[in-house]
DNA sequence: GTGGTCTAGACCACC
DNA sequence: GTGGTCTAGACCACA
């Protein structure tokens, strides 16, 4: 798996779990794949995959079932949608629209960019 | 001045710096304060000044005379302006749509965020 | 280890390095020694040796995989031998010939001092 | 006029007056431009080219005569032309060879290297 | 006055 | 253990 530099790869792993968890790939109540399992598959250090467990688990996302495994909980994607949700209101859209300023872009110019890039979507999935 | 935990203060400089070219408070050709000054009007070590400017020298944004000081590059607005506007429409714009699909946000929100956004400024500068 | 005076010694370092790559001593892909261990064995502060591996970094000759330290990267060898044969090519070569000009040396007088210097060369193995 | 990075300013101005001492443009006993004139033309600060005067005069490659002028002293010609020629030979060949030799270039290339920077040298003065 | 380099020592996040 | 950042303070060459 690769990863960016800028970002702590627990961070990451975790971000792309949450994604999953919103896809719907792994629904409340899944079993996850251990961590040695997933140290693996992710080509990451054991402790690394640890981490972002027990940061899953900080937030309510997954839960732990002592020598079993872990497992997404009942609240896992409502807890994992909110969170987003808020960081992306309350953060990311605010810094993007500053940015805009920034660079002189209007309104228009962004509903360009989406369509574009439904567009681009498209075919990609043809 | 204050400064965010998770990145690096010399980054938070230029870009700040970057946003200051942008609003066109420093044009080409522009001496910029000297290491020590920047560093007391900062109030951070001449060090991560020092490490600031390097970092904007290699990106072609400023240049040095020496035993003069710093100047703005003549295609530093424009660099600057080419790196951010690539940034976003590569990296940020394409993340944004996807987060938006994966919260079940429609381009109808995004618009109406966008206003309520242009509102909330208008209201800070009453 | 010793350093000359004129030349920063983050960049002497640097060359030197440059060197043992070219000479095969250390391969791409092979981990390098930690900021800290080459800092005792050059008795050079660790900040100095970090500058230095920053500095091969920027050129791509070096990369870094988090927590773990710094490796030749693939292109490594190919990077560092183009950089030197371009510098020796349209910045020494030119500046030598011309040198020899203002000193009335012919092409002569350079395959003399070759020769010689081959010859102290074998000397010194002896 | 334009100075490399690398090299102390007052230090490139001082090399290229020897070359033009080397050329015969100046020649022992002449009056060269004094320091505000010299400091026009090269768009450098008089303080800078003080200290080039000193650093030859340092060298006895000019003399002051006090209140008219600076002069090239008789020996100017050929210590210019014993300094250099040391430098050559004692530093610049032996750090060319060697870097010959991690290159894996041969003699032959070097003659070859001549040939052509004379060719172009021709196809230049056409 | 300007930048540039280096040291010493500290603290931190991450693997 | 790894790198990365920051501070404090010093020294230097250069313009």
């Amino acid at each position: 798996m690769e990863f960016k530099d800028h970002q702590a790869i627990y961070l990451q792993i975790a971000e792309r779990f949450c994604e999953n968890i919103l896809l719907g790939q792994w629904k409340p109540g899944d079993r996850i794949p251990s961590v040695r399992e997933m140290a693996v598959t992710t080509e990451v250090n054991p402790n690394t995959i640890m981490r972002t467990y027990t940061y899953l688990q900080d937030q309510g996302i997954i839960f732990n079932k002592r020598g079993i495994g872990y497992f997404v909980s009942e609240e896992g994607f409502d807890k994992t949608k909110a969170l987003r949700k808020n960081d992306f209101l309350k953060q990311e859209l605010p810094r993007l629209f500053k940015e805009m300023e920034l660079l002189g872009l209007s309104l228009e110019d962004l509903t360009d960019f989406y369509h574009r890039f439904k567009q681009d979507q498209g075919h990609e999935n043809q």
